[in-house]
DNA sequence: ACTCGCATACTTGTATGCTAGTCGCCTAGG
DNA sequence: CCTAGGCGACTAGCATACAAGTATGCGAGT
């Protein structure tokens, strides 16, 4: 699933509508379990209901929307089962990302890995989350440009996108975020030093971390999980 | 994505369509290329064309269309960069899958892999391409369920739709098959006394295998590839 | 006081007609 | 004969109207 549509695509109504509200979902401007109706949505974009219902349909198939026929379409909410899964994804991919990162790696390719993790160390000591989680998936991603494999990273995109959500709620704070630094210090190290297995348990033990934070989020929103 | 939906969900007209549709592209019913239009198909299902937009739509998402706005929607072409993504997310899936199967094993909830390829021995001899197909995804599913990550084993079988479709037109010869079937016993041998590093290469021989396959289709078929 | 049943106000699913954009043929001009 | 332009026949996107199913609240009956 390439998605090198190389179509200019001018951008639709439904677009508009699915930007805006997958906006407001993974913003939490919209809460989980929060019911929406298409007439309502249409109405605040100007636009009739059949774009709305093509967008939800996409929201729908992004496990972002729950829709219940002939009764009501509401966000949904936090999956437990749903998370582990995604990560279960993400996990899987970006392991066999690294291994094939290692493989192409480059001197040029992998120029930036230092310019990024400095800027990480920067962000977390100003305490800028924003910042930090623009570098933390931008790392990734330079992962995966290493490898040429982009497009195993939109799905891992996709994957992480039901997850982000929720991490919204997290006030992760300084320790944690230097924590993850220090992660992506490990992995980068590895890489460059073709130390597989080392990579390997890294990143494992790296996306591991979010476990805590899941727990803690279903200890204080139960009201946003499924289960 | 566990698509756990409890939901009996009714099954709509645009479910109808989908399946219908889904089916005839992935049995070359529909070729690659081939052009289809909304109210054609509503006709031939009696219904409208809002159902239909509907399941063009979903068949989008899967990469199985292509709508060119105001112009026409056809059977996508097979793409070799996009194989070639299916099964680059495919074999990282699995890869960590065996990893899972291999630390769950036990002997009961593997119990079944030595009639499973009995039985693609069998239908090897019978040369019943069909029911190997069938046997050969069985096998791959199985795996999955002694690791108990089925929800892993969806998007696998969502990228391997890309793939299979393009299979019908390789008439698998009996010596292809039996070693196909040769790689399911190593694999299965490796699970079952955990040599992990060794399933990891029978799972990357035994995926790579296609790539013959694909390369001889593109000779004989150039005109269903879009690149 | 409690329960059952129905009317009503929602919801999403479907049908139909209209709009705008694209391709191709056909004709007029060189 | 060849080329350029316009007209018509498509397409998908959108708006509107209607159908069908569900939750809810009120009221009558027990």
């Amino acid at each position: 699933m390439p998605a090198l549509d190389l179509t200019p695509k001018r951008r639709t109504n439904a677009d508009l509508v699915f930007d805006g509200v997958y906006g407001q979902i993974v913003s939490l401007q919209l809460l989980p379990g929060a019911k929406i109706s298409e007439t309502e949505i249409a109405e605040r974009y100007g636009v009739s209901r059949q774009p709305v219902r093509e967008a939800f349909n996409r929201l729908d198939g992004l496990q972002l929307l729950q829709i219940q026929p002939q009764r009501a379409t509401q966000v949904r909410r936090f999956s437990r089962s749903g998370i582990a899964a995604a990560r279960y994804i993400r996990l899987a991919l970006e392991l066999e990302i690294a291994r094939s990162a290692i493989a192409a790696w480059s001197e040029e390719a992998a120029a930036g890995f230092d310019a990024n993790l400095d800027a990480q160390a920067d962000a977390v000591g100003r305490g800028d989350r924003a910042a930090f989680h623009a570098l933390d998936e931008a790392f990734h991603a330079r992962i995966a440009d290493v490898a040429d494999k982009r497009f195993a990273f939109e799905m891992v995109l996709q994957k992480k996108a039901q997850v982000d959500r929720i991490c919204v709620l997290s006030l992760k704070d300084a320790a944690g975020m230097r924590c993850l630094v220090e992660d992506h210090r490990r992995i980068s190290g590895c890489l460059r030093s073709g130390d597989a297995a080392g990579c390997d348990a890294a990143l494992r033990l790296h996306l591991s971390r979010i476990e805590d934070t899941i727990a803690r989020i279903h200890r204080d929103y139960p009201d946003y999980f499924e289960d």
